[in-house]
RNA sequence: CGGGAUGUAGCGUAGCCCGGUUAUCGCGCCUGGUUUGGGACCAGGAGGUCGCAAGUUCGAAUCUUGCCAUCCCGACCA
C-alpha cells in the first residue's frame, strides 16, 4: 500500500523520514529548511511542553516572553557567544517591499527602507533578555530571577532534517539570575536534573547526565551541562543542556545589584532548553519498522477504538458500549480515540493506528459483547489478546504504565549492550564501525587530542559523565596519562 | 556551502534519450451498492499551469539556461 515505510536496515534515514511524514507528525514546507508541524506532531508536542512547563513552574520558574528581534549592537555585546552563533544568523535590514517597476505584478526590497540597525533573529536569546534583566535587577531581593519563554528561534544551518535540525524550530529557554555563584551552579544541576527526569520518566528515554568538554560548550557559558540518548543506529543525540553562564552576560551587560553588604556585584546566570528535537530523538529511540512506538504518558493517543460491524444492525449496540467504555476511560484521565469511520475498514485502520504509535488499541465486535469481552493489542510488543470488559479501564490503566515501563526498559538495554569500553585506538575504531554506540575511554584532557580524535574518526566527546570515577589511565590516542574516561560517539 | 540524485493528480509511477492529436497506470479521493475479526469488492466519476521562470522551435513533459524544493554523502551545528 501506499503507506509502507523503509526498514531500518535498509536505510535508517529514509525510515526515519518515513515516520514522521507517514505517521502525519510533521511534512516539508515551502521554505527551505523548515518544516510544518502537522496537528499530531504537535498534540505531542503539546503534552511534553506542558508537562515540561509544569516542571518548570514547580521548581519556581515562571513564563516571559521576548522579542523575535534582536539588535545587532545588544547581539554582540558578549563576544563568544555572538562569534558563536554569527555564522548562522538570519538578519533583518530592510523593513518594507515595494512594486517592482521594471517587473509587474512582482515585488522588490524597497532600498529606502534599510534600518539603521539590523536586526538578529534570535538564534537564542542570552542577549535580548539580558539587557532587559538590567533593568529589573537592582537589589539582592529581586533574586532569584527564574524564568523561561517558550518561543521559536532561528539557526541557519547548511544541511537540515526534520525535527533534528531544521532552520526555524520551537524550544523553550529558561533564563536565570542569581546572587550567588552557588547558587547560579546549583540551578544548572537542578534543570538538568529536571531535563533528566523529564525524558526517562515521560519519553521512556534513558540519558546520560554529563558536563561538556570546552570545544562543545555553549558559547558564552562557563560549564555546559547536558543529557545525551543514544539511538537504534548507534549514534548519539543530544537531548538537552544546562548552561553556568557565570558573570559573562552581566559583564557584557552590565547587570549588578546591591548585595546584603550594600555593594555592587554581578549577578551569576544559567540558561537552559530543549527543543522539538526531542521528537527527533524519540522516534528514533523507540520505533520499529511498522511505525511509531510512543511512550503513553505522551502519546497524544493512548488508546484507540476499532469496532468491528457485522452489517448495519450491529452498529448501533457497539457504538452504545464503546461511548460507555469512553467514558470510563476519559474518567480516568486516558486519552482515547474512537475511529468509527466508515471510510475504512478495521485491517486498514489497525496498520493506520500502528504507524502512529497508539499504544493501545481496542477491537469490539458483536461475539466480543456476548462474551463480554475486547480484543486488546499493545503496540510495543504487537501482543494481542482478549481481555474481560469487567475491569477494563483499571487494566488499562495498569497497561499504560507497564507499556511506558517496557518502552524505557527496552532502550535502556539497548544503551547498556551499546556501550563499551575501548582501552586501545584500534578497538576504538572497530567499535565505531563494527558496534556503533557510547565509547568509554581514556582521554589526556586536551583539546588537541580531542580534535584529533574527531578528524580521524568522526566521533566527538559526547560527555564527561556526572557519576564518573576516577581511574588512572593512558589516553586511547595520545598514550598521554588519563584521569578518566570519558564518553565518545558519533552524534547527530 | 561543495559532490551526487530527484521533482509528471494527495501518494507511487510510465512517457523524456530520438519534440508532434485528448499525458500512462496503480493506490487514494467522490457517488451508489455490497461489505467490515489484519491494509475489501463492483459500477460510475472528479482531479494535471508535467516543480517555477525564461529561451530555442510552427509546436516543449521531452532540448537549453536560471531559479526553487527534497533526499543521500561531506564540511558546520541543538
Amino acid at each position: 500500500m501506499s503507506k509502507e515505510i523503509t526498514t531500518r536496515a535498509a536505510d535508517y534515514s529514509q525510515w526515519y523520514n518515513d515516520l514522521v511524514i507517514k505517521g502525519g507528525l510533521a511534512d516539508y514546507s515551502a521554505v527551505r529548511g523548515c518544516m510544518v508541524i502537522k496537528p499530531y506532531g504537535f498534540a505531542l508536542w503539546e503534552n511534553m511542553r506542558d508537562q515540561l512547563d509544569k516542571m518548570f513552574k514547580e521548581t519556581g520558574h515562571v513564563n516571559a516572553y521576548f522579542p523575535l528581534f534582536v539588535p545587532k549592537s545588544l547581539f554582540e555585546a558578549e563576544e563568544k557567544n555572538a562569534e558563536g552563533f554569527a555564522k548562522e544568523c538570519a538578519v533583518v535590514t530592510h523593513y518594507r517591499l515595494k512594486n517592482d517597476p521594471d517587473n509587474k505584478g512582482k515585488l522588490m526590497v524597497d532600498p529606502e527602507a534599510k534600518l539603521e540597525e539590523e536586526l538578529v533573529v534570535r538564534p537564542t536569546s542570552e542577549a535580548i533578555i539580558w539587557s532587559t534583566y538590567k533593568d529589573w535587577i537592582q537589589s539582592y531581593r529581586d533574586l532569584p530571577l527564574l524564568i523561561n519563554q517558550w518561543a521559536n528561534v532561528v539557526r541557519w544551518e547548511m544541511r537540515t532534517r526534520l525535527f533534528l535540525r531544521t532552520t526555524e524550530f520551537l524550544w523553550q529557554e529558561g533564563h536565570t539570575a542569581h546572587a550567588t555563584q552557588q547558587e547560579a551552579v546549583e540551578e544548572t544541576i537542578k534543570m538538568l536534573n529536571v531535563y533528566a527526569d523529564f525524558v526517562e520518566e515521560y519519553m521512556a528515554l534513558p540519558v546520560i547526565k554529563g558536563v561538556k568538554t570546552a570545544s562543545e560548550r555553549f558559547a558564552g557559558a562557563e560549564d555546559t551541562y547536558c543529557i545525551e540518548a543514544l539511538m537504534q543506529d548507534g549514534k548519539a543525540l543530544q537531548a538537552g543542556t544546562s548552561h553556568f553562564l557565570g558573570q559573562n552576560f552581566a559583564k557584557a551587560f552590565d547587570v549588578q545589584f546591591l548585595n546584603k553588604e550594600n555593594k555592587q556585584e554581578y549577578v551569576w546566570a544559567t540558561s537552559w532548553g530543549v527543543s522539538t528535537r526531542l521528537i527527533g530523538a524519540l522516534i528514533m529511540a523507540h520505533s520499529d519498522d511498522q511505525g511509531l512506538i510512543l511512550p503513553p504518558r505522551i502519546a497524544p493517543v493512548q488508546v484507540v477504538i476499532v469496532p468491528i460491524y457485522k452489517g448495519e444492525d450491529s452498529k448501533a449496540p457497539i457504538h452504545e458500549k464503546v461511548n460507555a467504555i469512553m467514558k470510563e476511560l476519559k474518567e480516568a484521565g486516558i486519552r482515547v480515540l474512537y475511529d468509527d469511520s466508515d471510510a475504512s475498514r478495521p485491517g486498514w485502520k489497525f496498520a493506520e493506528h500502528e504507524l502512529k504509535g497508539v499504544p493501545i488499541r481496542l477491537a469490539i465486535g458483536l461475539r466480543d459483547m456476548e462474551n463480554n469481552v475486547v480484543e486488546l493489542a499493545r503496540r510495543d510488543t504487537k501482543e494481542k489478546k482478549t481481555i474481560s470488559m469487567d475491569g477494563l479501564t483499571h487494566y488499562i490503566v495498569q497497561l499504560l504504565a507497564e507499556i511506558q515501563q517496557n518502552i524505557y526498559n527496552k532502550a535502556l538495554a539497548f544503551r547498556t549492550e551499546n556501550t563499551r569500553e575501548a582501552n586501545s585506538w584500534e578497538e576504538f575504531l572497530r567499535m565505531l564501525d563494527e558496534t556503533p554506540g557510547f565509547i568509554s575511554a581514556h582521554w589526556d584532557g586536551t583539546e588537541e587530542t580531542e580534535e584529533k580524535i574527531k578528524e580521524a574518526s568522526k566521533a566527538t566527546i559526547r560527555c564527561i559523565p556526572l557519576d564518573n570515577v576516577v581511574a588512572e589511565g593512558v589516553c586511547i590516542f595520545s598514550g598521554k596519562p588519563s584521569k578518566q574516561r570519558v564518553l565518545f560517539a558519533r552524534a547527530y
